[in-house]
DNA sequence: ACATATAGCGTTAATTTTACATTTTATCTG
DNA sequence: CAGATAAAATGTAAAATTAACGCTATATGT
């Protein structure tokens, strides 16, 4: 490819992905133990550097694939970090990325990277500005939750309306009433109603549901909005 | 500084800023005519190259001063876009910058660029994704502007409640119905009303106000939200 | 002084949101 | 196998918010 600005400055570019999960009672982020200086052995996000041929969202997916092993995970880009004393080993920009777990794979393939999971209410000493980073992804993740139907990247594909109601719990820290919790969720007509109960929780069992993406998307075409 | 980074690959990266204005009628957006290659003389967004020792806030600080010859312009970034195509001259990467300029500067200086405001609901052909940039925008504006008092910013300092509802007309392309909204943004109380009336739209003249951004921070310290 | 054209304002109906308690059901225990 | 247990499921009324709607006031121009 040609180049027409070879007198502008270059940069190191970073991608850093906050990785959110839920194990059915907290909201949790997933951070490693960083491998290399500067900064070995921190807290870290899990990251990499961009790569001359790929895109930033085909670098996301590569960092998270290593990670995980896992593809198709909730990914969308969050914040660029660029200030220049931001990391102490060069000059490096960091485009945050902001992904979901669903939490069936909670446990997924991470031993090289030690990675772990914390609560969110409870975020540990990280690496440069990556508590900022955070903080800004638990605020995209309220106002996408509330929005968009993404908190069904959180549970297992097929989740108890008891379970949907504890996330949303967690992820606003606030108590919801059981009746219009109901109510709200059953009214927008998105979730299939299986045959089978999920008896981990109580005697009695609750029945389990599945996100319904065809009904949601006939939904949105009519310009109707997920709102909870 | 140490480099830490070596074997990494580096990356031109550049910003590009979205200004959006109001003319008392219409969105506007102002675009100019870029001036080197690739791509001279085509309709382009302000932009530049982000410089060895600059934060990204600086970054487009600086390029919209260059344009406007104005500092304390409402701004916020937006997205970074990163596709290795993007730009034919060379792999850039473009962090996009939401601006907003109050409608009594419109005419700023900005003879150097040959920049036009264009209208929001007829944007014309731009260079590379620059049109992507400016939709983007034009979301972000919309989200903002019913969450938080950033209308003001696109307002003289003094202003109508009716100049004000024309503004959210052409923000949202619908009508508001007069009652309505003098009542909600009455009863949020954050504005001044003054002594004089603009009498440029009627002959009976219509009152004019200030934002208060005492009254207005007073507010969301006790949690109250804007909303409109 | 009268015509004009926008500013300014209040009430009612409809919708949405909140608050709140009892019955159902499968399992466990004695 | 009967009774205890513990969470799931469900409806209604009051309160708050939002939406709909038309007339009078005012300053200027003729």
């Amino acid at each position: 490819m040609d180049n027409y600005y070879i007198q502008e400055s270059q940069f190191y570019v970073a991608i850093d992905c906050i990785i959110f999960g839920f194990d059915g009672e907290n909201l949790k982020v997933l951070l490693i133990k960083r491998n290399f200086e500067p900064g070995k052995g921190q807290r870290s996000l899990m990251g990499g550097f961009l790569k001359e041929q790929e895109s930033l969202d085909e670098a996301a997916k590569r960092i998270l694939f290593e990670l995980t092993g896992l593809k198709d995970i909730y990914l969308e880009q969050l914040y660029t970090y660029g200030d220049p004393q931001r990391d102490p080993g060069s000059r490096v920009l960091s485009v945050a990325y902001f992904a979901i777990i669903k939490s069936e794979y909670l446990e997924s393939r991470n031993d090289d990277f030690d990675a772990k999971w914390y609560n969110v209410n409870d975020i540990p000493e990280a690496i440069f500005d990556h508590r900022v980073m955070i903080e800004k992804g638990l605020k995209r993740l309220r106002r996408r939750a509330s929005s968009e139907p993404i908190g069904f990247e959180l549970l297992p594909r097929k989740f108890t309306i008891p379970q949907l109601r504890i996330l949303y719990e967690a992820i606003y820290q606030q108590k919801f009433d059981k009746r219009n919790f109901s109510k709200k969720i059953f009214a927008m007509d998105v979730l299939e109603k299986l045959e089978t109960k999920d008896k981990s929780n109580s005697k009695k069992g609750a029945f389990l549901y599945k996100f319904d993406l065809e009904k949601y998307n006939a939904l949105v075409e009519n310009g109707v909005t997920f709102r909870l």
